[in-house]
DNA sequence: CAAATAGTTGACTAAAGCACTCGGATTTAT
DNA sequence: ATAAATCCGAGTGCTTTAGTCAACTATTTG
């Protein structure tokens, strides 16, 4: 169970310009050099970034990137599907049935569907701007999904 | 963000067991001819699930495998960790920072270990006996891990 | 306008990991 | 003895991933 470095250097390039812009664009030579990623990736994960909307681009001398939204407007999760396509544990977690055993919906099928919606959950809560202020993400997530469901948040 | 079959293919092979063992074992044979995955794979993965203890085996004509201990008492995180290793959602989200950034703790690393643990919690939470029982998962865990926490369960 | 900067695109490739397969050995019930 | 089952390790083909490369387009600055 793990996650491709697509997702997780388009997490570090979005932190990265949260830390870094400041209403300015940010450069992917800048983000390459100072998140240790190759600038030919990050192009590649960049346009699917633009793509879904999470940044806008400015070309030319001094251009770059910036956050299309604010950065408490964007979830993890946005982040990670526009590289990632899906976030489905097993190719069976989806609502349709395909990929079960025998084209019936598996035992398991509950399981997978329910992690990952636990996991969509976690990842919808907790917003660039939680990271790059550094909260602490588990109470931060946990106090808006209380919120949303009218409950008291963990100890 | 998904699992190998290795993972989805033990839990599948459990609740088989769990659904068909009556206390007798339970053949590869029939659990692969049940659960279409391949025989010889299954005996690569019984290996695993045997040596950490969650099925004991029997040789000979009509042997197999049993479950160790009651289904109740065996969680969804000791069979997938059993044949996947780890449930690390990246490289970099351990207590170590290797696989960070230039040696240093990056940015993210809050996030996925968050992550992580968020899983964890999820899958120590769910039992076998969950699954087989087809119990509403989501609701099974936040009882037991509201129980854990003292703290109200959510609606 | 010219030059430099930087984004945009698509095709390509090496390597790694995964998902199996295979052959054979061992154990045990009948 | 024979058949039914687990046990074990080596090997293999395929898919995906991670990353490269080359050429192009747009924009800004001097």
């Amino acid at each position: 169970m793990k996650m491709s470095t697509k997702g997780r250097y388009a997490v570090m390039a979005m932190i990265d310009i949260g830390e870094n812009s400041a209403g300015n664009p940010v450069s992917l030579a800048d983000i390459a050099e100072r998140q240790d990623i190759s600038q030919e990736y990050l192009e590649q994960l960049f346009g699917k970034l633009r793509r879904a909307g999470l940044v806008t681009s400015a070309r030319g001398p001094g251009g770059g990137y910036i956050l299309a939204r604010a950065a408490d407007e964007i979830a993890m999760a946005d982040v990670i599907q526009a590289v990632d396509e899906e976030l489905k544990v097993t190719r069976c977690s989806g609502d349709a049935v395909l990929g079960c055993v025998k084209g019936e919906r598996c035992s398991a099928h509950d399981l997978w569907s329910s992690m990952g919606r636990q996991m969509m959950h976690f990842l919808e809560s907790v917003t660039l701007e939680d990271v790059v202020a550094k909260r602490n993400l588990a109470l931060a997530a946990s106090i808006k999904q209380a919120k949303d469901r009218h409950v008291r948040p963990l100890a």
